[in-house]
DNA sequence: CGACGGCTTGAGGTAAGTCAATCCACGTGG
DNA sequence: CCACGTGGATTGACTTACCTCAAGCCGTCG
């Protein structure tokens, strides 16, 4: 199996054989299987390894005080979950399992001695860290001015680009096992409201939904409904235009 | 004038006497200023140097189709403008500067060849952009599951707090340029409900504001309402418990 | 078979948006 | 020094997007 986490970074920068390797090592030493629903990181832990996900899908969530749950960020294969590790004291927020999950644990200091001795690590790894706070920025603008049809239809058009980047979504088509109440969650909305506007996107004829399955029938009308910029994401920066990033995702952003 | 750079950095790591006259030297070598209202960095811009706040406050927005205006954070003197410059291609948002605002540009292969040599200032940098994400994630938690008053009220109380910091928010009393309508651009809701809410907030004995001008009275009460928890600021790391940022806002956290 | 998790539907209720007028402080030019 | 224009703050009346509560449905798994 192809490690999802160096093809991740390989898509913005060039590793050594021999730092592939060490790679390949850090990501089969320690390796832990998660169930559905199970917490990969609690908030509040301190941790002295960070957790890579190799399979599955993951939240990062916060339970707040009125006992709401806020997701994040979804996390898929080749996702660090917590880079802060190496600088903050400890997380201020909850990884969770939402379907059967690998991750590997890589212990703090080796990853501090690859940082140092390696700058295409550094760099991969600041390229990841600023993704994720451009993915941020875009669903904080998701929440502060697009109305929830629109939120509900960008939130679906992004997983499809990075479920194709896997590609795990031939023909627009790819198993989705998040609940609409997940969606609820991570949208912003409530799971009833949810339903409705995964119906309207249905009405509309722009997805099929059923059987854990997702199918966008009309990816130019998702897109444009959206008002999807795929900008943010930053795949141009693939070496390869043909086996890279851009290349997979081609007719979509 | 201490610089407020180092000063923020030096909360979290220790530098040598000739890391601090490095990073003198490069906040004083080219130095712009700009009038309020300005852009300090437009969308898409590609850039070879990277922005530094010296003094003023300008925000960090995105103008969408629609029109409207997403502000998604707010720069205070010390806070890097463009920390994704080193691996991105370009911005994909706007920087404006609220008010008259001091920038020191610093050349990008200049703070490439300092984050090679000064593991001090790599780990420095880390710590501001991963404490940048905690901000975003605390911000997507606002939009997702609190009600505007609330959300209102944490912007406010954060802004004391990061002013604090800065030493200019004596007796929780500080000058305070963020009119209205970017309130409401940074807080996701219209002038008109941003305004209705800040006469709450007044109503409630809560704060005081006129002429460009705001006293938190109640800081317990404006905390208590806000939910506010300042562990996502991460200011814990400071060294010094008394001349450190956790000194400085002790009251507050 | 029953229980359960996830999805669906309906009937109100309310927070926040829209539109539009007014007011106030200010700076500028005649 | 007053007249005017302008940007920001304020107020009121109306509309609507989204929430709440609550019941019912359907497939699956023990």
């Amino acid at each position: 199996m192809v490690n999802p986490w160096i093809m991740k970074m390989e898509q913005f920068t060039q590793f050594t054989d021999s730092e592939r390797h060490t790679l390949e090592r850090l990501s089969r030493e320690r390796v832990v299987d998660y169930a559905a629903g199970e917490d990969i990181i609690r908030d509040g832990a301190h941790q002295n390894h960070c957790h890579l996900m190799l399979t599955g899908l993951a939240s990062r969530y916060k339970i707040l005080r009125n006992g709401k749950r806020q997701i994040m960020a979804f996390l898929v294969p080749g996702d660090l979950c917590d880079a802060e590790i190496f600088v903050l004291k400890e997380m201020d927020h909850a990884i969770g399992a939402l379907t059967p999950s690998r991750v590997a644990l890589i212990h703090a200091d080796e990853m501090r001695k690859l940082l140092r001795s390696s700058g295409a690590l550094a760099e991969g790894l600041w390229w990841g860290t600023l993704t994720d706070l451009g993915v941020l920025r875009e669903r904080i603008i998701d929440h502060g001015s697009r109305t929830t049809y629109v939120r509900m239809a960008h939130l679906l058009y992004e997983l499809l680009i990075r479920y194709r980047v896997f590609g795990d979504a031939k023909d627009n088509s790819f198993a989705f096992p998040i609940t609409q109440e997940e969606l609820a969650d991570a949208t912003g909305m409530t799971p009833v409201h949810a339903n409705r506007m995964l119906q309207k996107l249905r009405r509309d004829g722009l997805i099929v939904l059923e059987g854990r399955r997702l199918s966008v029938i009309d990816p130019k009308g998702l897109k444009a409904l959206a008002m999807f910029d795929a900008e943010y994401l930053h795949l141009d920066r693939a070496h390869d235009p043909k086996d890279g990033l851009a290349g997979r995702v081609g007719d979509l952003v």
